[in-house]
DNA sequence: GTGAACGTTAAG
DNA sequence: CTTAACGTTCAC
């Protein structure tokens, strides 16, 4: 395995490319090639087929071996997949959403690790972004990752095959007839497109812009921290470093000129298990939202300034006890999925403990200090960036 | 001061 | 009832 992560994990000169890629897309990205809006023939002087097959054909042996451990050492994943599968998104961001995925452990051997933490793709609205005809346009003679529909049927094995956790998600999806996003635009070039975190990268990218934790993780997941690590901004390193994606592997935000984080962090707008609330102020500009009070982006606002809590559950201090409820806005909050190596995951049975990178900022402050009474948006999460994410 | 364990709350 | 996670306590 060591020996496929490190021809895996390549840090490829993508983040440049995608830094470009992400500039305002518009529309039709097929038409201008999804490696970002015109893209295409700037491929060939970065990309080199020749290098790429040579990937391709690793890849597919890795998914031929090791798709299967998705669901059995990731039964998080399967899960998480599946949510994600049946879970809303971000409608506009996630039409524009490109692709990924990651994993915290990325290359890393622990990858035979039974690691509870999961791997997972945004995937599309299902009715404005699976429907958007601009996808169908000539596809790649490979597979189309991107497309988990009946119409690409080498979707659903490149995203992990017919068994392992990405089965979850290709059940999952068709069963709701919507498309997985991996690598919508990637998956225009590469059949290698579908962006399994499982090999995709993190401790090799992070490297080059991978936040490490304390434990000496690469902290791939932290969105808000995304841009520090990257050189190109947005998601460039913070995202696409952290995923690693091996050369030739083309994820792309579809557009938007918001970009980077907007996209990104609407694409992890998945939170952890069933915690519907909370998961609906992330996912606040979403309509799917189920029984979402805050439809639109006052409200979302509303719940990411006031804490979603103490404010508005009671006028005054006399419930002084009430459980904070997470931000939702802050990188921890917005990271989607559990590390499943920090002590917090280790020990969910008896710490009943968030993961410690999923740890809301705000939270980890005392109720008291600091925050100014929890009426204070998260110091991670500029106010206007907040904002960018609802649209 | 930090982290683990436990009690408790909140939501599905 | 189950699961997730916040708050508190306690050991180090």
């Amino acid at each position: 395995m060591s020996g496929m992560t490190s021809g895996v994990c390549v840090e490829s000169d993508l983040s440049s490319m995608l830094q470009r890629s992400s500039a305002p897309s518009h529309h039709h990205p097929a038409h201008h090639g999804y490696g970002g809006q015109g893209q295409v023939s700037g491929l060939a002087p970065v990309l080199d087929y020749s290098e790429m097959d040579r990937y391709r054909s690793s890849i597919a042996n890795f998914y031929k071996t090791n798709v299967n451990m998705n669901v059995s050492n990731f039964p998080q994943s399967a899960k998480l997949a599946a949510r994600l599968a049946a879970a809303p998104i971000f409608p506009p961001t996630a039409a524009r959403l490109g692709a990924m995925a990651t994993t915290p452990w990325g290359c890393h051997d622990n990858m035979n690790m039974s690691h509870p933490a999961a791997v997972f793709w945004g995937r599309p609205k299902p009715v404005g972004a699976a429907t958007a005809p601009h996808h169908h346009h000539h596809h790649h003679p490979t597979a189309t990752a991107g497309h988990m529909t009946p119409s690409h049927p080498h979707s659903a094995s490149l995203q992990g095959g017919p068994v392992g956790g990405a089965s979850a998600e290709g059940v999952a999806s068709e069963k709701h007839g919507v498309s997985l996003p991996i690598a919508q635009g990637s998956s225009h070039h590469h059949s290698m497109a579908p962006t399994n975190g499982n090999f995709l990268s993190g401790y090799s990218s992070g490297t080059d812009c991978g936040v490490i934790n304390k434990q000496g993780h690469t902290d791939m997941m932290g969105l808000s921290e995304a841009g520090s690590c990257n050189s190109s901004g947005m998601m460039g390193g913070g995202f696409l470093g952290g995923l690693g994606l091996p050369p030739g592997v083309i994820v792309m935000a579809m557009g938007s000129a918001g970009g980077g984080i907007s996209d990104t962090s609407s694409a992890f707008q998945m939170t952890s298990g069933q915690r519907a609330l909370t998961d609906c102020q992330q996912h606040a500009g979403s309509s799917p939202c189920p029984s979402s009070s805050s439809p639109s982006l006052a409200g979302a606002a509303s719940a990411a300034v006031g804490g979603a809590s103490l404010s508005s559950s009671s006028s005054s201090g006399a419930v002084a006890k009430r459980k904070r409820k997470r931000c939702g806005v802050c990188g921890p909050c917005r990271r989607l999925i559990n590390c499943g190596v920090c002590s917090s995951c280790r020990n969910r049975k008896t710490g009943h403990q968030i993961c410690k990178f999923r740890k809301c900022e705000e939270l980890k402050k005392k109720p008291g200090g600091g925050g100014g009474g929890g009426g204070e948006r998260p110091p991670s999460v500029p106010p206007a960036e907040a904002f960018r994410w609802f649209f």
